[in-house]
DNA sequence: TTAGCTGTTATGTTTAGTATATAACAGTAT
DNA sequence: ATACTGTTATATACTAAACATAACAGCTAA
């Protein structure tokens, strides 16, 4: 797994960690049962304290993403697909709602931004099927 | 111009107060070289420091935004149609990436995609014209 | 069993950002 | 002058984030 933080981000690091290890997670790179980097080697290799890799871990058990065993280690949780999805979808949901948002406020209206999704999606190499 | 902030939400006060008059202005609300409330008019209004206000206006200003003069007050800087515009583009944009972002990982398509805005779009009386 | 991994907990410190209060000063307008 | 505007300086309080350090506890393989 590889994980990238910047410390000039005004993300909080624990919060960089927890979004890098969900998605992960849901995008099938971290498999069911396998073993996350122990709190301390994550932190060394991060160059941060264990403490802020542990207040990552613990928020991720929280929301069920992972199960940790002292003695042993973090490990990802089971999973509920079903659950995973949906908040998928509201992540997606949200992001809608605030460009619909901003849409009503200036007369923007659906084709404008269809013409920002096929911009955006090409340039992102998003096929459009 | 009715601006309502929260304290108990983790956005600052003062970025709140610039969200709302960003709006007010880009809306139409605002009108060019209209007086905004002066900082210890609003400050006593919203019932928070005039330092907090004074710290958002300097920023809409640097933004360009307002115009403030001292001993008068502040006003709605002549606005570049064509800029702010473009500006709003750029944050419809950012909703756009993000939403492709998570439909690449999670192999979510277009037409999922359009479901949701459809969805979104009946919740929040938007027109899809 | 012990060494060396794991995670846990407690304590204290530092820093940055946000927000506040108060006071004094400066420009504008009537 | 008075009463509005904005400006500046100083000091305080609170919080979140991140850190360092130390000590403790569970697991496992040599």
């Amino acid at each position: 797994m590889n994980i990238i933080i910047s410390n000039s981000s005004s993300v909080p690091i624990y919060e960089q960690i927890k979004q890098a290890i969900k998605t992960a997670i849901l995008s099938g790179e971290l498999k069911e049962d396998e073993n996350l980097p122990s709190v301390r080697n994550l932190a060394n290799d991060l160059r941060i304290s264990f403490l802020t890799v542990k207040k990552a871990y613990d928020e991720l058990e929280e929301e069920g993403y992972i199960k940790t065993i002292q003695g042993k280690g973090s490990f990802v949780a089971p999973k509920n697909i079903e659950l995973m999805k949906e908040e998928r979808r509201r992540e997606i949901e949200k992001h809608v709602e605030e460009i619909i948002k901003i849409a009503k406020i200036y007369n923007i209206n659906k084709s404008e931004i269809d013409d920002i999704f096929n911009y955006i999606a090409s340039e992102e190499d998003f096929d459009i099927n």
